[in-house]
DNA sequence: TGTACATCAGTGAACGCGCGTTCACTGATGTAC
DNA sequence: TGTACATCAGTGAACGCGCGTTCACTGATGTAC
């Protein structure tokens, strides 16, 4: 009989696994400053040094925790492109996407947005994709005349600071100075600036268009 | 002759207010992580328990640090709406102070919107004055006509979250994911993003008021 | 102006704690023949 | 199929460190009379 879900063997098995696991519980519940290697090794039920055969250091627990929510966060944005065909209503989606994304999951947000203090390491893989794909939604809704003409760089700028900051507001508390305010009204704010952006743009567009036939 | 400034009396004289600025300096040179009681004393050249007498505890330090944040943000708002009448040109004013005071002092922004492990205090006297002024800006657009018409609430939060969102991109990294980027960028990005939203919005009040007389 | 005394704001030693990291070790697993 | 051996992935003890917090203390300052 081979090692079952019970027996405990000397090996673990997929400890580096568990571990990322535990590490996202970790955060979850009590913040970043609580993730230590030495909790997560106790959380996993495993000697406080054996981590180590699979990050040499906390930092790079950290950098392993970064890889999987820009991963996480890449397929997300990868499913609503599949989804949908409409320019406008694709780019919507997106934010709609991003914002969820922090919602369901504060923890991933923390680890990937964490102020570093040591120099940065290579960026993630799912990092520029990330901004690649908001990039081509825009260029797509210029292209439809659904977002107003220019630099598509500065555009996708503003709709990531929109969303970004949403999410952050919502995290960070001070959203609660908007009353009347309860969890309810998150999916109602949430649309509330996801509508804002959209037509927003779709009447610059509009005007744009309207200033070039009228003169 | 009374206490110089060379001379180290017993007492401190200020120690509080000592602490506090040494407090600011090491969140900025190294981070919210590094602030610890005892190093501030240390920088301050005082016994590690001294700083006792003016902070029961670490987290006391840590909201003094934020009402006077929240302050220094409410005095540049207030400054702002001074200076200016025109409505949508006191908006991008806002914005551009509140950008403007995260880059000049990232410490006070990481420090305003840290995440809290502990129980919620009673909010700093001057976070309710921040919206408030800002919801106030987004009424005065609508009534002027250079922001559509609407939840005003709603408005603000948009306004809010861009910029917001962009200080938090820009103080966290993900910017450099926009080439050609440097340092000097900067202004001209900030600028884009305000003219962003006060264009759009302008578009949109111009759209309205065209489809209300056109009926 | 001087004296007695209370209060304030420091000192310095000590506590217990959890952390990251290292190390020699050992049980389990995989491979060559 | 069995055996020898290398490698892998754990264990458990130990290190040094800096932290928050407490405590009895003492020098400096302010106040009443």
């Amino acid at each position: 009989m081979p090692a079952s879900k019970t027996k405990r063997s000397y090996h673990h098995g997929d400890l580096r696994h568990a571990l990322l696991e535990a590490a996202w519980q970790l955060v979850s519940e009590r913040g970043l400053d609580a993730l230590t290697l030495r909790e997560v090794a106790r959380k996993v039920g495993v000697t406080h040094a054996a981590p180590y055969h699979h990050f040499p250091t906390r930092e790079a627990l950290l950098d392993a925790l970064e890889d999987e929510g820009f991963a996480a966060l890449r397929a997300q944005m990868l499913r609503v492109l599949a989804d949908l065909s409409d320019p406008g209503a694709r780019l919507s989606a997106l934010g709609r996407a991003y914002i969820d994304f922090a919602r369901d999951a504060p923890e991933r947000v923390q680890v990937m947005f964490r102020r570093r203090t040591a120099p940065a390491r290579e960026p993630p893989a799912g990092e520029d994709d990330v901004f690649v794909y908001l990039l081509e939604a825009v260029r797509t809704c210029q292209v439809a005349g659904v977002a107003p003409a220019g630099d598509a760089h500065e555009l996708a700028l503003t709709a990531w600071s929109l969303v970004h900051g949403f999410v952050k507001l919502w995290l960070e508390g001070p959203l609660e100075l908007m009353p009347p305010y309860d969890s309810t009204r998150f999916e109602l704010l949430r649309e509330a600036v996801l509508t804002d952006l959209r037509t927003s743009w779709r009447a610059r567009a509009l005007a744009e268009r309207s200033a070039l036939t009228g003169k």
